[in-house]
DNA sequence: ACTTTACCCTGTAAGC
DNA sequence: TGCTTACAGGGTAAAG
């Protein structure tokens, strides 16, 4: 599951792998609908001679641009791999689209689970990255415009995380990992963390995304659900998680068993001990708060 | 406007 | 051993 820390790792790839300057001579589609707005015939002809001039990444989303003002936008979603072939596959197993590129290296978009996607976009159109909150290594992720984005939601801190308006590139892993790392319970209510809260978390986030990302991305298995670079090397970030898969194992502070619960559809890790759910004397939505 | 739920998909692992 | 079932979750659309 690709989150900021497997994406830019994958974006550095592409430019270390000097993909950025060469041009694709030829596409393949073999599962259209990969294109989330294009068809084959038109990808094809939109990209056939045209340079990959810069890549890079917001959010969850691989950024190429392209010659003559045009974007195309790669989301990997849950299986969605770049890998690179010295000639077409044959059979293309998992490849759902490649590019050739003027140098004759296939650059393929694998994906299992078909959920990834390709945009064309021009520059100036509409674009996914629109809706996208901040960069989280940014400097304009601050505990003020975090605790802004978070005033008035009153669901659940996890999901909010979730939410990529509310900050771009979290899933699942780094949301639980953050979380653990500032102290709060995955059910706090959004618009209930107090400034300081936001600034852990905050400083939190940045922390978990720093260190996943040096370590190349974070692989929990092996097989075709995992992470895999663009050379197909797995990440090496999981001795590093201390919630994300850790049912019942010891909580690396405190050594209470980690806990696991179903929240918005989707797994969430914490220590009940080193997060509690309410404040001491504070529990009931009723009783007042102590000034 | 906000929040929750269903859906898309298939490899993997657990259960019988 | 072989089959069936549950599970994993990013994002969008629809429902509440």
């Amino acid at each position: 599951m690709p989150e900021l820390p497997e994406v830019e790792t994958v974006a550095r790839d592409l430019v270390a792998a000097r993909i950025a300057g060469r041009r694709v001579a030829e596409t393949r589609v073999w599962w259209p609908r990969t294109l989330a707005n294009s068809r084959p015939s038109s990808f094809d002809r939109a990209l056939n001679g045209r340079q990959i001039v810069h890549i890079g990444r917001r959010g969850k989303y691989l950024v190429f641009s392209l010659a003559d003002d045009l974007i195309m936008l790669a989301h990997l979603r849950m299986t969605g791999r770049l890998r690179l072939f010295e000639a077409w596959p044959n059979p293309p197993g998992h490849a759902r689209l490649a590019w050739r590129l003027d140098d004759g290296r296939i650059l393929a978009f694998s994906d299992a689970r078909k959920f990834g996607r390709i945009w064309l976009l021009a520059a100036d159109a509409p674009s996914p990255l629109d809706a996208l909150g901040p960069e989280p290594m940014d400097n304009t992720f601050t505990a003020d415009t975090l605790a802004q984005a978070l005033r008035g939601r009153s669901l659940p801190i996890k999901p909010a995380l979730l939410d990529q308006r509310i900050v771009a590139g979290l899933g699942n892993i780094y949301a639980d990992e953050a979380l653990w790392l500032a102290r709060l319970h995955p059910l706090r209510r959004a618009n209930s963390l107090s400034h300081d809260d936001c600034r852990l978390l905050r400083n939190a986030i940045r922390q978990v995304l720093r260190k996943a990302l040096a370590g190349g991305g974070t692989s929990l298995g092996t097989g075709q659900g995992n992470f895999y670079g663009l050379q197909g090397q797995p990440g090496r970030n999981l001795p590093r998680l201390n919630v994300y898969r850790r049912t019942d194992q010891p909580c690396r502070r405190c050594h209470a068993p980690v806990r696991r619960m179903v929240l918005a559809q989707r797994s969430a890790h914490f220590c009940p001990c080193c997060q509690p759910e309410g404040k001491p004397g504070a529990v009931t939505p009723r009783s007042k708060p102590r000034r």
